[in-house]
DNA sequence: ATTTTACTAAGGGAAAACCCCTAGTGTAAA
DNA sequence: TTTACACTAGGGGTTTTCCCTTAGTAAAAT
């Protein structure tokens, strides 16, 4: 018996994957929760081996929380689901410990595989993103290079609410030159060559929320 | 007993329904499909009272396969279930016909509600749309000066796919300066004050995917 | 038949974004 | 201690976006 719990803010979704979870034989649900917060607290209690966390999430996001609930449980095992495929955020959820990395457009047969995988202490990785980390992996790209700054981040969410460069170095209180800089840089190491574009990344590498 | 079918291309999402919606006595799920196409070509045979349509979908959107559907069965009762609470795009779906409005983070319970209201022969819309509603009406703006013409939804979809003025200018066979008359006015309709806001907006009001 | 609307496109100008360059500071790692 | 990096910020430039005005054409509505 694999003792799972869930972590998702969206209520039908975690509802939903309960149910679908339940019907496996060997999977037994205990506990689902709406935000890191409410698991964490949880966590010393409950007898759980591995658990199914959603990376966006107000509040504590994914990330986050993961890397709290190791830190409590050492030996806890973590999936990830999530919405997008890209590059960023899955490498930082790799390095916060997790086992496996599902989309939620996967469907049950691939979410129960990955459990059983992680249970028998091995890795899942949806299709899609082993494409994408082996892409990488081809191109030959660093990790390092392309990682935004703490204050690139600051900017770039910024940008995604809309505000300007002017805004922006008022808000943070420096120089436009210096946010100008701060621009240019985060568009370098995204690759993306406007904010249209920068925008929609910053969504899918779950730098900003719609 | 209700014969609820439901269209949604999220697999994941889809069979958490249909589990969920299960569980209820007076609810029979008659059919699931991850496409309007799909929808369309069972609904003959189908014994269904009311559908949940999912708004955002690959290929046929939930606004087509409303209208489809209803020209095919007059009086199929279609609840749509969206991600966002934005002000466009529900206007349309009402437009097409639909008797509900539920959003994705709503939990069960709110769902069954709307079915049985909807069944009952009523309406339904989940509290916050009806928020949205609201303001606008004590706004007083009107649908039609807002709305974006045929043009401007092409130049927006590509001014969300990263494309400059000039490169838009080029696909649409039209110069630079008609773009950037499309791009003002749409700006204007919208209310968003830069590119960056606007590719939000897009999002949410499904004028573009992610 | 006249009015309205969408689409087209020009001139012209202000503001913002983008892209070089150099360069100082402080912190942290080799 | 030197090296590396993040953050800061200036000069100076090009390009893009944004905003205003005027205006012609074709299609649709009144």
């Amino acid at each position: 018996m694999i003792n799972i719990a869930i972590v998702d803010d969206h209520e039908m979704f975690r509802e939903g994957l309960v149910l679908v979870l339940s019907q496996v034989e060997e999977i037994n649900i205990v506990g689902d929760f709406n935000s890191g917060h409410s698991f964490l607290n949880a966590l010393r209690e409950l007898d759980v081996d591995i658990v199914l966390m959603d990376i966006k999430m107000d509040g504590m996001n994914g990330i986050e929380t993961t890397q709290k609930a190791k830190t409590l449980k050492k030996d806890l095992k973590v999936i990830a689901v999530t919405m997008f495929v890209e590059d960023s955020y899955y490498m930082q959820m790799i390095n916060a410990g997790a086992h496996g990395f599902v989309l939620k457009k996967a469907g049950k047969y691939e979410l129960v595989q990955a459990i059983q995988e992680v249970d028998k202490g091995g890795n899942y990785f949806s299709q899609e993103i082993l494409q994408k980390m082996a892409f990488k992996a081809i191109s030959g790209k660093e990790d390092k290079e392309n990682q935004l700054s703490t204050r690139e981040v600051e900017v770039l969410q910024l940008i995604c609410k809309g505000l300007s460069t002017k805004e922006i170095s008022k808000n943070l209180f420096i120089s436009q030159k210096t946010v100008e800089v701060h621009r240019s840089n985060i568009l370098k190491k995204t690759e993306q060559k406007n904010i249209a574009q920068l925008v929609i990344w910053a969504i899918k590498n779950n730098y900003t929320t719609i």
